[in-house]
Order: structure tokens, then C-alpha cells, then sequence
DNA sequence: CTTACTGTACTATCACAGTAGTACACACGA
DNA sequence: TCGTGTGTACTACTGTGATAGTACAGTAAG
């Protein structure tokens, strides 16, 4: 289970967990039924705070993600797949969105905004392959 | 001067406003010399705080984009536009760079990534289309 | 039963963004 | 000169994200 934190990109720590846990079970690297890592230990794994992981945790109870195993941890609900993929698509689209919105009104026409993507869809592939 | 300020964007309020200056210099709507907004009438403008306005004014001092007219106002600076425009291809290209990041991390592939961007395109185009 | 682990709850503290209100020095124009 | 508008500075307050530490009920395994 490992996750990406980035304390710089705006999104709030508990919230990069969410948005993580929900793309790997839509991508099934966590299954329907696993169990996800205990809070105490993806606290430390991620050296944040407990409290940080278990609000986390909350939301993707409250979203129907996750389901308490009690005594045993929190463990994957079997439908949830389904329904993290549909959000995964949403949610990217949305931060996509996002730029795209403010690439027009700054003023860069559509070539420019083409340029660009495509330019970072490389550096980000170039990235992805060295990790 | 229409600034177009979104609560909900994971941006804080005094950073979209000095992106959107920048913006406007870069793009050339604000030519060197031109007076901006007082502090007091953008802030009534867009209904948020004038500090929330003078703060953003200040950074847009640090970085040399605007300079204060004593008793008169804040004014573009002579040479600002240059450097405004590689503001906004690095501001955007960051902003790509994290959501295309995340798409690739959550486990969507480039064909699908590559589709997301041009639906959103089209929408984006829509929306400033109807504004 | 005991130990160790699980999630959960609670209080306290800190930093940051934003709001609210006030005060001041400066410059322009009547 | 006087009034108005300019940027700037300051304190106080709220809400949120995050940290820190403690405590508790439940369960699995020894």
C-alpha cells in the first residue's frame, strides 16, 4: 500500500488519502474484502498524524468504500468498485476542468493549451516510467 | 476589470486574484502604466475583504508586476509583461502537471487520459463560449 | 485471562486563510 | 485649506487542516 502525500498541491492530506484509496480500488491494487492499512500504521508509513488517517478513513466509511471489521481493522465493501471508478473518472475530470477553465481565461488560445498538455502528459510519462 | 474569484477551487482567494492580474498583464488587457482597482472597489467588486485585495496587491509589488502611484493607486509596471507571460505558461503548466500526475497515479491509461482532456476541452470551450 | 492490536472519541494547540474594523500618512482636486 | 481617496498597518475573531496526546470498547491470539 503505497501512497503518494504531497503537501504542496493544495489538496488537503486527509483528502489525497480518500482520492487514493478510492483510485486503488478502482484500479484493483485493494480488492473487495482486504484490509486496508491499520491508521496507526499508515500514519507512520506516511509520517503524518493518526487522527489524519482515521478522518480519512471516516469519509470512505461514510462513502461506503470502506466497512469496519471489528477488532480487525477496516476492510474493502465488496460493491465498492464500481462506484470508484465512476469517481475516479469525476474526479479527475474535475481538477481537469479546473485548469482547463483557467487556461482560458488567462488567455491562451486552444493551440497553446494543446501545446502544453501534451508537453506535460510526456513529462508526466517520463516521471511515471523513472519511479 | 472582471476577475472571476471561485471560493471552491482549492485556491486561496488572494492567490486567484494575483493570478488573474498577471493574466490580464501577460494577455495585455492591463498595459504597463494603467491604473488598477483600488484595494476598497475591487474588494466591493468581487464582495470579499479589502485585505484579502491589499494582500494580493502586495505580493503583485514583491514580484515586481505593480508599483505603487503615491496618494493615486497601484500601476502596471513598464517591464512586467514579459515576465507575466512566462508567469502564466509555468502557473498553468503546474497546475497540468499535478492533475496529470494524479490521472496517471489513480491508474487511468493515457488513451483514457488523453479522451478525459478532450471532453473537457470541448466544455471548457462551451462555458466561455456562453459567458 | 492477558496482551496487543483494532477503530473511535476527546481535548488542546498551532498555522493559515479570510473577515471585520480601525487608524494613519500621503496625494489629488475643489 | 479641506475633504476624499489612495495604500498600509494593526488587532481581533472565525473556520479549517493538521498535529499531539490520552483514553476507551471491542476482538484476535497467546
Amino acid at each position: 500500500m503505497f501512497l503518494h502525500i504531497d503537501a504542496h498541491n493544495g489538496l488537503a492530506v486527509y483528502d489525497q488519502i480518500v482520492r487514493q484509496v478510492k483510485f486503488a480500488v478502482a484500479d484493483g491494487t485493494l480488492s473487495a474484502g482486504e484490509l486496508v492499512p491499520s491508521v496507526r500504521e499508515m500514519a507512520k508509513e506516511l509520517a503524518i498524524n493518526p487522527n489524519t488517517v482515521a478522518r480519512a478513513y471516516r469519509q470512505l466509511q461514510d462513502e461506503g468504500v470502506l466497512a469496519v471489521v471489528r477488532g480487525t481493522g477496516l476492510a474493502v465493501e465488496s460493491g465498492a468498485r464500481r462506484g470508484c471508478q465512476a469517481d475516479r473518472k469525476r474526479l479527475i475530470r474535475e481538477r481537469l476542468n479546473d485548469v482547463l477553465t483557467e487556461a482560458h481565461l488567462s488567455g491562451l488560445d486552444e493551440a497553446q493549451i494543446q501545446e502544453l498538455f501534451a508537453a506535460e502528459l510526456e513529462t508526466t510519462k517520463r516521471q511515471r516510467g523513472k519511479s
